[in-house]
DNA sequence: GCCAACGTTGGC
DNA sequence: GCCAACGTTGGC
């Protein structure tokens, strides 16, 4: 059982649109880093917790809790010369981007970013490391526990 | 819109 | 394999 945080921008997929999605279930579509990828491909299992994070907007910070839903499978985007997430290097026998589901799991009061800084327990969480850009950070249990313990409050 | 930081590309 | 140039991320 492991910890994750994932951003996406909530003009894209807000943690409103996952609770709203069907079964409340959204494929992460669009990862297109290597080493997220592989997150999601080698490491993440069902089950395992996810803070849902808003980035590129107003309001950046910790907007809902979620769980990873299933395994790893090719992302579908990559094939679709429409999409904005079309890899023309990648094929149906060789695909390049692999997701996972993400299931909702809870709303909460959004924990800004200027409020995850602030407290000493979260100074070394990787998202909040110095240059981060990475979509998908590994959260310790440590972390997990300090957040949805003390930080997490119902929306 | 700015810009720091990072990842990727491609020439050599 | 090196590394400069370029594109992207993401907070402010």
């Amino acid at each position: 059982m492991r910890y994750w945080l994932m951003k996406s921008e909530p003009d894209e997929a807000s943690i409103d649109h996952l609770a709203q999605a069907p079964q409340q279930t959204l494929p992460w579509t669009g990862v297109r880093n290597y080493q997220a990828r592989n997150f999601m491909r080698d490491t993440m299992k069902i089950g395992d917790g996810v803070l849902f994070y808003h980035s590129s907007c107003p309001a950046p910070g910790i907007a809902g809790l979620a769980e990873v839903a299933s395994t790893a499978y090719p992302d579908p985007t990559q094939f679709d010369p429409q999409s904005p997430y079309f890899d023309p290097k990648a094929t149906q026998q060789t695909p390049r981007w692999q997701l996972v589901d993400v299931v909702f799991k809870q709303k909460i009061t959004l924990i800004p970013l200027a409020t995850l800084r602030e407290h000493p327990a979260l100074a070394h969480m990787q998202v909040l490391a110095k240059g981060n850009r990475l979509s998908i950070t590994p959260v310790t249990a440590t972390e997990w526990r300090f957040i949805t313990g003390q930080l997490v409050s119902p929306a």
